[in-house]
RNA sequence: GGGGCUGUCGGCUAGCUUGGUCUAGGCUUGGAGACUUGGGCUCUCUAGACCCCGGUUCAAAUCCGGGCAGCCCCA
């Protein structure tokens, strides 16, 4: 066995196993360049059939995408202060242009508040052209000193970051409630990873909001990733950039703002997920070859018929909207392809050889459980359209299964430490709320508030930190 | 910010301690072909590398200095 299959077991070397699966399913590669990388077909396509999806989504609610400059100002940065001291550290700076130094440098956009916002005052007048919902699909650059991960720490990736301005506030923790339940929809519908939600901590919010909600999912090493955020940003923003409406009651008044955001970060959760040690494995919602069919031509077989019967086959899936590929190179062996394709995450292998056309069928194997089943040829249609369905929903309760079982109460400091050492995962305390005991928390274990669930959640013991009176209920973790 | 380590074909590496045998070896990948094909077959042929600059020396992949790049550990 050569080295061209994964030479790690996802149990045992948990980060060397994420990169080889990368690197050696051809998803993404590094880029020549420090802390970028290149998103190759795969994960590219996996990415647009996400932004398929989602702006399926939010058209129907009437959301419009649209595109912004790369550059920010930098005095429209500076604006709103909070905001401003939160990204400073890490962006990016354009200071020249050609040979001459621009008299005001030009940040490359970290995120897009400042410059949409800007243009938000002068498009808005009257409440007649509230509200304003629009998203945009772009890249962005954050420059982190930290090593690069693939997909979960590099200088520039991809998202979809939505802003709105709404006439009330009702209005505005409405719209940051409603993509929170499409992003959750994406996330555990397609995406097969099921995921925690509620609101962030005080010191882990978005800098320049009023409150962060988030989705949170959790990792086979037993960290957390969030999926994606959703902001209410209240005022803070319409205030600075003097974005202000008259009202039907004849007054003037500053819209309400949300902005809301995922990322090329989950498609590394998509690997962490669903991969095992044969490779990559992806939800068929979203993977861009659902089927491949591989013939098996003996030399004393009948090959043309053989052949004949594998495109008759890839005809009829085609048709009926399944997305299949017919791997009929030469230069290749079947044994070959099947640990190729593995590698690659289809969800399911049709083999057709000589055993199948004697019997009438074709033989049906499942990326997830490994299982082989011979079916029907004239079942084949329906056969795979069960079984994709079976393994979309089979990835997401194996996955629903563990996160589940890494969620742990504990009732005192000494417990929160030994869980986090042995098990990790989620661990549910109560806390005072105090932004102090969460930064003890955070410098003595690594672990931060990923959470504070929407539903209050009874306290079970005093804050776990201080001794002090709980206020809430807080999820705690290590994370990416 | 402090300390340590490493740069050799596209990828993984051998060689470096003790300079000469290195016109740089192996595996893998790429190309051509043969044979095979129900789990990464086999064989033949072929292509491909010493990070950069300088120094020491009769002689440098090997030693020294500087640069650049990457990795790890500690704060």
């Amino acid at each position: 066995m050569s080295d061209l299959g994964i030479t790690v077991k996802k149990s045992e070397d948990f980060s060397e196993w994420y990169t080889q699966v990368i690197l050696k399913s051809g998803i993404a590669d590094y880029a020549p360049i420090k802390g970028c990388m290149i998103f190759k077909e795969l994960s590219y396509a996996v990415w647009e059939k996400i932004q398929e999806i989602f702006n399926e989504k939010i058209k129907r609610t009437g959301h419009k995408n649209v595109y912004f400059p790369l550059f920010i100002p930098e005095g429209f940065l500076k604006k709103e202060a909070e905001h401003f001291a939160g990204f400073v550290p890490e962006v990016a700076w354009v200071t020249m242009g050609g040979d001459t130094l621009l008299e005001e440098k030009l940040a490359i956009r970290p995120t897009s508040e400042t410059i949409i916002y800007a243009t938000y005052a002068k498009w808005i007048r009257s409440w007649r052209d509230l509200p304003i919902k629009l998203n945009q699909w772009c890249n962005v650059v954050r420059w982190d000193t930290k090593g690069t991960k693939l997909f979960l720490r590099t200088r520039e990736f991809l998202w979809q970051e939505g802003h709105t301005a709404h006439a009330t506030k009702e209005e505005a923790e409405k719209e940051v409630m409603d993509i929170l339940n499409e992003y959750r929809d994406l996330m555990e519908n397609y995406l097969a990873i099921p995921v925690l939600v509620g609101r962030k901590s005080e010191s882990e919010k978005f800098p320049g909001a009023l409150y962060t909600t988030a989705l949170e999912a959790m990792m086979p090493d037993g960290k957390a990733l969030q999926m994606g955020t959703s902001h209410n940003l209240g005022q803070n923003f319409s205030k600075v950039f003097d974005i202000k409406f008259i009202g039907e009651d004849e007054k003037e008044h500053h819209v309400w703002q949300t902005s809301w955001g995922f990322s090329t970060r989950i498609l590394g959760a998509l690997v962490m997920v669903h991969g095992d040690d044969k490779g990559l494995v992806l939800p068929p919602k979203i993977a861009p070859i659902q089927a491949v069919i591989i013939p098996i031509p003996y030399k004393n077989a009948d090959i043309s018929t053989i052949l004949a019967k594998a495109r008759e086959i890839y005809e009829k899936l085609q048709k009926a909207g399944i997305l299949t590929v017919l791997d009929d190179r030469k230069e290749y062996t079947p044994g070959w392809k099947f640990n190729d394709w593995e590698l690659k995450g289809v969800p399911i292998r049709i083999e057709i050889g000589p055993r199948d056309v004697k019997h009438g069928q074709i033989t049906l194997a499942r990326r997830d459980t490994s299982e082989k089943i011979t079916v029907k040829e004239e079942k084949a249609v329906d056969a795979v359209m069960g079984l994709l369905e079976d393994i979309q929903r089979n990835l997401f309760n194996k996955a629903k299964k563990f996160l589940e079982e890494k969620i742990t109460a504990v009732k005192s400091y000494d417990e929160f430490k030994e869980v986090l050492k042995t098990k990790g995962g989620f661990i549910r305390a109560s806390w005072c709320g105090s932004g102090k005991c969460e930064e003890k928390i955070k410098d003595e274990t690594g672990a931060t508030i990923r959470l504070i669930p929407f539903e209050k959640e009874e306290v079970s013991s005093n804050c776990i930190y201080c001794g002090g009176e709980a206020k809430e209920v807080a999820y705690f973790a290590k994370s990416y």
